[in-house]
DNA sequence: GTGATTTCTTGATTTTTGTCAAGAGCAAAA
DNA sequence: TTTTGCTCTTGACAAAAATCAAGAAATCAC
């Protein structure tokens, strides 16, 4: 069973196995190359993509900076869920941090696991319910934490991307600059 | 046409009138006094409710305070997404500012609408993709934004709530401390 | 209306975080 | 290897925001 049959199966609990090959083969592989793009600003998210290897960032450029939003590690989705749904322009760009392989599935490929499997409509459901409470999450602990109590948080959950991606995108990711990340990061050393 | 009528067809799209009539007849009409509780922390959320009248505020209490989340206002739905969806016990407690009229539909009865109007599905991933990047733009207030930029756009677009609840309540929602939310606002007036 | 709460404001102070600038460390490219 | 970028760190300083404490203002209960 492949990863993405793996994710599927135990995120949107498809359980039947012919359910997931149909699925599975709606969704085709690509190569990213490090530095490059898998969305940009201001075009159409016209996919939705699972991360088979590499590192993805998802940033929004405002006049004076970028802010990195999220950074998408292997064996998860990434899309701009606002463009690929609603088809507006979008305002994330999604970038490669390493040489990157990614299964994607077009927005019309997309229409078709709702044919194919009926329940999906109640899975995918419960899916973005789950993203969301995620991002509820996340809002509370701008509201509750200092910036350390953020770094403490992520580091516990997320150790191994600390030695993968440059820490400033870490830095942005938690609301704070790269030199007040480097000043945690020391004090957890001493 | 009410309200609860009005929102779910703008929102859910919903526009036959007789599954409108189904649906809304699931919801019943409950009173809340100033200062009681929709819902306390610990508990299980079984209902969505929709703000028919009043203010409703959402909160999580940690060991030295209460982070107020989100202010529900007439017009809206209020819930423990969470707690309703998983039937885990909630972390959040809903307590009415003022005295408050909702709709309310048990989770059993919830589910009934689903069966009633074949493409509720569809309808209401929608609702919570919207919901979901509501979220996203509030995560981004947070990593790009003063507090005195937050405050500002929050007043643009909430002008109204500002002499209906207490602002304590609007600086936790923002991630400031009252004496902060204060000084900013002072500063507006000067 | 009066007293009791609660909410809001203000000042003084401390802590946290951001900004600017310079340099060190490292890795990729020539 | 040397050069060139990029990333990270560090220091000095400035700005933002939190804390503490007191008092004013508004609201609620009687």
């Amino acid at each position: 069973m492949t990863e993405l049959e793996q994710y599927i199966k135990s995120y949107f609990g498809v359980v039947n196995s012919d359910d997931l090959k149909k699925i599975v083969s709606l969704f085709k592989l690509t190569s990213i190359k490090k530095g490059a793009f898998l969305l940009k600003a201001g075009k159409h998210c016209n996919n939705l993509s699972f991360v088979q290897l590499g590192l993805l960032r998802m940033f929004i450029s405002t006049d004076e900076k970028e802010i990195t939003q999220w950074i998408s590690t292997k064996g998860y989705f990434t899309t701009d869920l606002s463009s690929f749904v609603f088809e507006t322009t979008s305002r994330i760009s999604i970038q490669a941090l390493t040489d990157t392989e990614v299964y994607s599935v077009t927005k019309t490929d997309y229409k078709k696991i709702g044919e194919l499997v009926p329940k999906w409509y109640e899975l995918e459901k419960l899916f973005i319910i789950r993203c969301f409470i995620i991002l509820e999450e996340r809002i509370f602990s701008h509201l509750s934490m200092t910036a350390e109590e953020r770094y403490d948080y992520f580091f516990e959950n997320n150790r191994e991307l600390f030695n993968q991606v440059p820490l400033q995108y870490i830095a942005s990711m938690l609301g704070m600059t790269p030199e007040t990340f480097s000043r945690i990061r020391k004090r957890k050393l001493l």
